[in-house]
DNA sequence: ATCTCTATTAAACACTGTTCATCATAATTA
DNA sequence: TAATTATGATGAACAGTGTTTAATAGAGAT
C-alpha cells in the first residue's frame, strides 16, 4: 500500500502530535515511541520521518503543544490581577496544571535529548515566553529597576517555581511528609519577592 | 569461561559504579549501558544482573556516590561559616559542581527511571540529606521558626536553587543572553532569606 | 584425580530509533 | 480513455537497547 492521500502533511503531523500525548496520558509517557505513535494514527512507523527529523523532535513538538497550553492558561488567568498576586497565580497554576494531568508534564520534564543533542532554539523560545510572562509582572511591579535586573528576577523566580513542580511531578520531594508543593511554591515566590523589592 | 573468581561481589560493584561514571565522563550520559559498563570492565553484560536489580538501579548508585561526593563537598565548605553565608556556599557550590563536571551531573539530572518505576526510598533518603544541611543552618539563622517551617524553607530553597542547576546543567537557561546562573543563585537565596527571616 | 558447586557466559527475546529501496496509487499527460 | 509520471507510504533491515536463562569453565573440596 502506498500513496494513500488521505491526509495533508499538516493533517499527518497534527495527529502524530496528538497521538503522543493520548498514548503519554493513557499508557504512561515511557510507552511513547515512534512504533507505537505510527500505530495509534494506522500508519507505518518509517512514514514519521517524513514529517519529523527524529523521537526528539516528535516528542518537543508534542511538548510545546503542553507549554502552549499553560502559557495561554496563565494568561487567562491573570487577566486583570495585581502583579503580586499574578505572579503567585501562574506560579501556582504550574503546580496545578503539572500536578493534575501529570503524565502529559512528565513527558515534557523528564523527557531528554536521546543523543545528547543541545535543545533546538525553537523549543528555547517557546519557554523564553514564560519567563516573558512573568517579566511583564515584575516590570509592573517595579517599574524603576533596571531591565536586567527584571529579566534576572524572572529567571530565578521561574527556575525556583520549575524546581519545585519537577521534583514533585517525578516524585523526588516526598521526603519529610507533609510539606504541601503549593505551599512551597507559595513561600517560595512571596518571600523571594518580599526581599526582592525591599533591596535596591 | 567461567568462575574466575577474581574479584568479590563488592569489588565486581564497585567496579561497575566506577565505570558508569568513567563512560559517562568520557562518553557522555547516553552511551551508558549495560552492555558498555560490562565491556569497560571486562565482563558480560548479564553479570551485572547478579550485582543490580536493573539498569536503573546500576544508575542510581552511581548517582548516589556523585551526591555523596557532593554532600560531603559541601559540609567542609560551610565549615566555621555563619548560617547565611552558609546556605549561600551550599547553593553556590551546587551550582558549581554541576557546570564543572557537567557529565557526572547530567547522569543524575537527565536521568529517569526507565519503566516508570517510583524512585527508591533509599535514592530518597540521600537526597533528603542535603534538605537536612539546610535545614541546619536555617535553624542556626532562626531558632525560634517551627520545625514545619524550617522544613518548608529548606524545601523551598534547594528545590529552588535544584531548578536553576538543572535548567543550567541542561541548556535550558540560555534564553536570554547575559544572565549568569551564579547571579540567579544569588538573588535567589539572598531574597528568598531575606524575606523569610523577615517574616512572623 | 574426581567431583561438586557456582561464578560467568553466550545466546536469545522483545524491544528501541532510523534508513531506504520498493511499490501502489493519485495526478498528469497523451 | 490509456499510458506515464510522480510520490506517499511501506516493510524490511541494521544496529542498538534491557533482560533472562540454560549451559559451562574452572576453582575448591574430597
Amino acid at each position: 500500500m502506498a500513496r494513500r492521500n488521505e491526509h495533508t502533511k499538516g493533517e499527518l503531523k497534527a495527529l502524530a502530535l496528538d497521538a503522543v500525548l493520548v498514548i503519554a496520558e493513557r499508557d504512561g509517557p515511557q510507552v511513547v515511541s515512534a512504533r507505537k505513535v505510527a500505530q495509534e494514527i494506522g500508519y507505518a512507523p518509517g512514514m514519521l520521518y517524513h514529517l519529523f527529523e527524529n523521537i526528539d523532535d516528535l516528542i518537543l513538538q508534542a511538548n510545546t503543544r503542553t507549554v502552549s497550553a499553560l502559557t495561554d492558561d496563565l494568561v487567562r488567568a491573570t487577566k486583570r490581577q495585581s502583579a503580586d498576586k499574578a505572579v503567585l497565580t501562574m506560579a501556582l497554576r504550574y503546580l496545578q496544571l503539572a500536578q493534575k494531568n501529570g503524565r502529559r508534564w512528565q513527558l515534557l520534564f523528564e523527557h531528554t535529548m536521546r543523543n545528547g543533542v543541545a535543545v533546538p532554539s525553537w523549543y528555547q523560545a517557546q519557554t523564553a515566553k514564560l519567563f516573558g510572562l512573568v517579566e511583564q509582572q515584575l516590570v509592573r511591579m517595579c517599574p524603576q529597576k533596571k531591565s536586567v535586573e527584571i529579566q534576572l528576577a524572572a529567571r530565578a523566580v521561574w527556575s525556583a517555581v520549575h524546581g519545585v513542580c519537577l521534583l514533585s511531578v517525578t516524585g523526588k520531594l516526598n521526603v519529610g511528609g507533609a510539606v504541601k508543593e503549593a505551599r512551597l511554591v507559595e513561600s517560595l515566590v512571596q518571600n523571594y519577592l518580599h526581599g526582592w523589592k525591599s533591596i535596591d
